[in-house]
DNA sequence: TCTCCGTCGATTGTATACAATAGACGGAAG
DNA sequence: CTTCCGTCTATTGTATACAATCGACGGAGA
């Protein structure tokens, strides 16, 4: 249904990796295990919108389109469907999930208490490493900030979170997080393209968390990045249309 | 290295799903999608120790035991490791993820807030189909408890918190527990093995949630499920060996 | 004896062919 | 014109063959 290039015809598996030069859009270049890197690239590509929510695929297509066979593009389809960013359906195709308020306000609801957890557990352990890897992260963001830089800021700004994830220290925690952070992060792009002054709430709110993990104030990080996290909820909604669910189209 | 009978050449491919005679301890008999059957498969007997944690299994090991091919087995384990009962390594094999002190704190924190933002949900949400469920369920616990019937018991228990998860109506929430659940559930059933004495704390406890989700106290329902389960983790944690990645072996 | 290097085996990674099935479409009957 | 039924197509499910890679083992040299 996409028009495809049909340059697609793989030569020997050995340049299989290097795509013919009639090459899609966005860059693909895999290095390791095909399905993860396949998996990862798709997800910037769906967390970024540039493959729309709600979009069609096929294991066909994809593996078409990047040259690969369809092994690979199937186990990357299921790490998609594992954390959430598409659905499939047994010979009906694939869909990108698509975005809602309801479903941000579930994925929300459940960030609040797993990032609360995070940054509690963190302001119990986080070390001297750690204190000073989120001290550079937030001086990034400042820069972004005084820049403009939303994309670049919005980097830094996962950065910084991913960063109490793991001074949390806790695997178990970060595996979920790391699921359903992936849904997340396309209602926090989404947020932050459309309503850039997101920013100037977001730096001083994650100066405090900082703050409160560096002072081992545990309750006091938890409060703050669970308020931090209403806050932006709050910014984002309106931006998102307003059911899916509903009666809705078919 | 464990010892398989020989009889698994499997024949064409209409009767791949039944068989030879000489089949496996425990019956595997697929219906619909083979991976998603034998995740399902795999999965109960790891959860409830037939499959001892740490074990080592190989993607050809269970293709042969069961006469399946290897793209299922394959997916299948995929869907095991998302939910944290295998972890695979490449080319070394798959291992039966191990249990320890360490993963049973980290499961049970992440657990504590996720089941009682269920709770607290389904105290906002639940209708009557939703209490009625929870009543007769609860019932069904206090029959096998005065029966003395442990893994009835268990098995109540588990639809008992599944019940309260979908009355919460959080899809995404469901999708967590439901991971994070699986892994849970061998420490749950451990725990019942060993201190079938929990059923005592354990079933006023559940009542007590179901009258504070009964009476839409929604706080009251998170503070009585988080309580429980620290009580129960209590329990548990004598009976798990006590670490498991110190200086450890190898 | 110890160390280094090459070969080899076990195991997963990838490619591809074939099977099964759900849904779409069209034709025949009423 | 509507309804029902069969066929056909798109798409995933399954099987199998082959490639790549990691670690183990053993032999040669110092």
């Amino acid at each position: 249904m996409i028009p495809i290039p049909p340059a697609a015809l793989r030569a020997s598996p050995t340049e299989r990796a290097h795509p013919p030069s009639v090459a899609p859009a966005a860059r693909f270049r895999p290095s390791g295990v095909l399905a993860y890197e396949l998996a990862r690239f798709l997800e910037s590509e769906i967390i970024f919108c540039e493959i729309p929510p709600g979009a069609r695929l096929t294991e066909e297509d994809i593996s078409a389109r990047y040259g690969l066979s369809r092994s690979p593009v199937r186990e990357a389809f299921r790490l998609l469907a594992a954390d959430g960013l598409v659905v499939l359906s047994a010979r009906r195709g694939i869909r990108v999930t698509p975005v809602s308020r309801r479903d941000l306000a579930e994925v929300q609801g459940c960030r609040i208490e797993l990032e609360g957890l995070a940054a509690f557990q963190a302001a119990g352990h986080a070390g001297a490493a750690d204190l000073a890897g989120l001290r550079t992260i937030v001086e990034e963001m400042a820069v972004a900030l005084a820049a403009g830089d939303v994309r670049e800021y919005f980097s830094r700004n996962v950065a910084f979170t991913t960063r109490i994830h793991l001074a949390s220290g806790n695997v178990t925690l970060m595996r979920l997080l790391n699921g359903i952070g992936k849904q997340a992060l396309r209602y926090r792009y989404i947020a932050y393209q459309k309503v850039p002054d997101l920013m100037r709430v977001s730096l001083p709110g994650n100066r405090r968390i900082l703050a409160a993990i560096r002072a081992h104030e545990a309750d006091r990080a938890r409060e703050i990045t669970a308020n931090l996290m209403r806050n932006s909820w709050a910014a984002i909604e309106p931006h998102i249309p307003a059911d899916d669910d509903g009666p809705g189209p078919r």
